[in-house]
DNA sequence: TCCTCACATCGAGAGCCATCGATACACCAA
DNA sequence: TTGGTGTATCGATGGCTCTCGATGTGAGGA
């Protein structure tokens, strides 16, 4: 929807500033802004999605590292370095048990991770109908 | 919990092939991780968390270029680049008004792209009180 | 004790990405 | 038409990351 509006900027600005408002700015502060960018970073690759939605889906929402490389068709080592990366970033959790390594969902982390974006978009109260 | 059961594995695999049950796998298409993940790129950048954010924080909801420049420190043509991928990702609608560029939250985007993650991961029904 | 197995780490190579200055493009005003 | 201004694109560069084979590590079983 190309709106025809001249020229009225976002908010009331002087007229000849065109736009560029005063910078009310720091709409959320750098550090928050770069810790849910490393959270999202984690989500960033395929590989890693197809890793959680699997150890979501199994019963007992745990899966080991075997049960991993064939259905994502990657190598042992690589597999194993997306877990790391998922579990660093707090999305899943670690267990060993004898030779295996054990992987579950950490409970609550996405929906604080969903939470977080939500309220720095401010869509949180109501979720913008599209 | 580090639980010491001997090895019984997630399901009910033969005790000698220790876990790696016969891959029930296919928790999710692999063109939907890869969309979902294309999605979730475009959140791994602090700029473009911090753009977003700014965005939806703005009277109006909507921003041109030069309101964005100086928040996120970065130069013209970088905010830029990150506004088209956002764009392109579709978290972000680009309004040409004038010589300015408003972008704004795409209405809906950010809830569907969270209601995809929750499928995925099954958590949407119950969000696993921590 | 020795072997086997599951997983992590290491090191390397290839590709992608964030960032910038320079520049091109589009639009408006005079 | 000409000049000024807001944005997008281009090309280069440095850093990051995905991926693998090789190897190390620790736990169980014979």
């Amino acid at each position: 929807m190309p709106a025809t509006t001249p020229a009225p900027p976002s908010l009331a600005a002087p007229a000849d500033s065109g736009c560029c408002a005063p910078s009310l700015s720091r709409a959320v502060a750098p550090e928050v802004a770069r810790e849910l960018a490393r959270s999202f970073k984690a989500l960033a690759d395929p590989a890693r999605v197809q890793l959680l939605a699997i150890v979501a889906t199994r019963p007992g929402a745990e899966a080991c590292v075997c049960d991993l490389t064939e259905p994502v068709g990657l190598s042992q080592p690589t597999v194993s370095h997306h877990l790391k990366i998922l579990t660093e970033a707090g999305l899943l959790e670690r267990e060993q048990r004898g030779r295996w390594a054990y992987f579950s969902l950490a409970p609550g982390a996405l929906p604080a991770l969903v939470g977080s974006l939500s309220s720095v978009t401010q869509v949180d109260g109501q979720p913008e109908p599209a």
